[in-house]
DNA sequence: CATCTAATTAGATAATCATTAAATTTATAA
DNA sequence: TTATAAATTTAATGATTATCTAATTAGATG
C-alpha cells in the first residue's frame, strides 16, 4: 500500500526548517553551509534535514569539488501532492464493503448537502468535484415542480435564494440535463434526473 | 508568517492513522467508535487525531444525539495542497506565463483599495461595480482570523471601523460567500482563507 | 605528505507526539 | 431521578525527532 509513501511525503514537509530549505532552493541551488547560515542552524542540522528530504525524493544533489549543491525536485513535489489527494479523496484500495451501497450513497448525499448548504439552505459555493456538483444541482432542482413550465425570469428568481450567480447556475442545469429549454421555456427533465442518480456510484 | 500554516497542514497529514481516518471519511461520514473499530485503536485515540484534523480544518463535525459524525472537508484539502505547492515552487501547477496577468491583477487591486479607502483605512463608500465591490469586501475580510468563529456582535464591532452600516456589510459578506453563518455564528469561508495567504507569498 | 574546507557521523539532550487506561463529561432514554 | 452510550479529558509511557557539540570522513590543493 502506498500509505507509507504519502505519510513519508507529508512528514518530510512537516517541519519549518525543511520548508524554509525548500523555499530557498526554489530560488536556485545552494550548498550546505549557505543554507546553514541563512537558516541560522549548524551544518549538521542541514545534513540531517537534507537526508529526510532526499528520502522523500524532494531534492537532488550535485557535487562540485568539496561542495555539494542541493536543488529542488519539483517533479516529485507535484506528483506526490497529487497522489496524496487522490489517495484520500478516492479511497485507498476499494476495500470498502459493497453491502449497502444505497445506504452509503444516501449518507454521502446527506453529507454533501450538509457541507455545501447553510442552515438557511443557501449554497455556500459550487463544488469543484463533478459528483458533488451534481448532488448539489439535483438538490436545488428538486424543489421545482415537475411537469410545470417556467419562464426564464421565474427560474432566475427561483435560483437567487440559493445562489447569487443565477445565470451560471441556470446554464449548469441545462448542461447537466436536469432541465431542458424550448423557446425560452424551461422544464424539469424527470427521466434524466433519475438516470443521473444511477451514474453516481 | 504563513509558513506555520503550511507546516501545520503537513503535520496533520504526517501520520498514518490520520490518513486512514481521512480515507474512511472519504467514503462518507463516520462516528468516533466506528472509526476506532475500523482502525483498531481506542476512541481516545480517535478523539486525539480528530482534534488535530479539526485544527487543520480538514474535517467537519455534526452531532446527532450522543453521536458525533465526522466528515471530510476536501474542498479545504485540495486548496491547501495546491497552495503549499505554490509556496515552495511557483508555477508547479503548470500555470507558466501567468505572471503578467497576476501582476496586472494585483495592480488593479491596489488601485481599487487606494481609491476606496481613506488613509486611515476607512471605507469611503461601497463600490457600485461588482468587481470592485468584491475587491473591497475581500480586503476587509482578510483582516479576520481564519478558522475562528465570531459572534454577530463581534463581526459588527469588526466592521464598524471600516463602515458605519455594518448590517449591510455583514450581509454582503455572506451574500458573496466570504463568510458563512451557522446558528448565529460567523466564520470565514475556508476558500478565502487560503486564497488569502496564497497571495501573501 | 600535510593542510584546508565542506560535509557527515556519533552521541546527548530536550521536545514533541501517539497511544492507552481510567476518570469525567455530555446528552439521551427509561 | 437514574441509567446508558458516546466522546472527551487526564496522566503516564514509550517512541520519534530536532538540534547541538565534538569527532571524523572525503576531496582538493599546496
Amino acid at each position: 500500500m502506498q500509505l507509507d509513501k504519502v505519510v513519508a511525503y507529508h512528514k518530510a514537509l512537516a517541519d519549518p526548517t525543511r520548508i524554509r530549505m525548500l523555499i530557498l532552493l526554489a530560488g536556485g541551488e545552494r550548498n550546505g553551509q549557505t543554507l546553514a547560515e541563512k537558516l541560522a542552524v549548524t551544518p549538521a542540522t542541514i545534513t540531517h534535514h537534507a537526508a529526510k528530504l532526499r528520502e522523500a525524493s524532494l531534492i537532488n544533489e550535485r557535487r562540485d569539488k568539496n561542495t555539494i549543491y542541493f536543488s529542488l525536485n519539483d517533479y516529485f513535489l507535484k506528483g506526490n501532492a497529487e497522489a496524496a489527494l487522490r489517495l484520500i479523496c478516492r479511497g485507498a484500495d476499494g476495500t470498502e464493503g459493497e453491502e449497502n451501497m444505497e445506504e452509503e450513497l444516501e449518507r454521502t448525499r446527506a453529507s454533501v448537502i450538509r457541507h455545501f448548504f447553510t442552515k438557511e439552505g443557501r449554497l455556500k459555493h459550487v463544488p469543484a468535484q463533478l459528483k458533488k456538483k451534481l448532488i448539489v444541482l439535483e438538490h436545488i432542482v428538486s424543489h421545482l415542480e415537475s411537469g410545470r413550465k417556467y419562464a426564464e425570469k421565474e427560474i432566475n428568481e427561483f435560483i437567487k435564494p440559493y445562489h447569487e450567480d443565477f445565470a451560471t447556475m441556470r446554464r449548469e442545469f441545462i448542461m447537466h440535463q436536469f432541465m431542458y429549454r424550448e423557446d425560452g421555456v424551461y422544464e424539469l427533465n424527470p427521466r434524466e434526473m433519475w438516470a443521473k442518480w444511477q451514474r453516481l456510484s
